[in-house]
DNA sequence: CTACAGGTTGGAGTGTGGTCCAAGGTCAAG
DNA sequence: CTTGACCTTGGACCACACTCCAACCTGTAG
């Protein structure tokens, strides 16, 4: 049994993300003292690197509260969480479609602009291009 | 001249944001009514089009207020707008590294998840591996 | 006994890019 | 003169994932 701090420490995180996790309903501690220190034990920190690593796969935490919920009910499958992981997937391959058109654009007034390198801003086309009906490739509908 | 309103209109934003753009110093109404109305003239709207384009090329505001300032000042060179654009462009690969190596991490959890499709959650290898001393690929240091 | 490192709580602040609201002033049409 | 659409201001609020703070309590070493 650790108490917060050791626990923070052991798995690189703060305190205060400990409490913070607690509060958002993620992460009980195990037990409290009588004194009211929290204490974790081993199954809390493997929860707790559930919740790190699903964090680095791009998951916010309210989705793996989702992802924790599924694992607290009777009779979850597998595929419940498989699927959570693709939709995510396909969430980052989406953004990363609206980055690289994003990319793109600013590719070409890049290009564009390395003939007319020395001329002074009035030339510039990439302030001609984003002062004028310009726009991003696109792909890029921000919504889920 | 337009009224807020109808600047907002043409250009598919809010009046609120034409007001919070101001607010942050990116674009100034070009003359004020008597009774303290925003007047917007056709230099404003080019303005306000290079926010917009900025914007969707994945500059922040306070990027944009930077690239406006530029071009307010006397002798600018096209090069120093273009940096601006390089530099932006490497974020944008960065980023999207990061996002292709949560995707990847996905990518490999869920194929391997695909084999015990059916299988109850305790035999779950997404969640095993969550739960160990699993990491993302990396690439991902979140800081710039 | 005292210091000092830890723990507790509630609440406020961070940055981003806005949105929404109330209370009031303005302007053109009927 | 009234109605309705528009404008003004200041300030509150949203998500997100924390971080930092004050004021206080606990536990251990010397």
């Amino acid at each position: 049994m650790l108490t917060i701090g050791e626990a923070a420490q052991r798995l690189a995180v703060s305190a205060d993300s400990l409490r913070y996790y607690e509060k958002q309903g993620l992460l009980a501690p195990t037990e409290r003292t009588g004194a009211g220190y929290r204490l974790y034990d081993s199954d809390a920190l493997r929860r707790l690197n559930f919740i790190k690593h699903a964090q680095q796969c791009g998951f916010s935490l309210s989705e793996v509260r989702e992802l924790l919920d599924i694992q607290g009910r009777e009779g979850a499958r597998c595929e419940d969480v498989r699927r959570h992981a693709i939709e995510k997937k396909l969430q980052l391959e989406h953004k990363i479609r609206a980055l690289r058109a994003m990319s793109a654009a600013l590719s070409e007034l890049i290009d564009v602009c390395l003939a007319q390198n020395d001329k002074p801003l009035e030339a510039c086309p990439i302030v001609a291009a984003l002062e004028a009906g310009f726009a991003v490739p696109s792909q890029s509908e921000e919504s889920s």
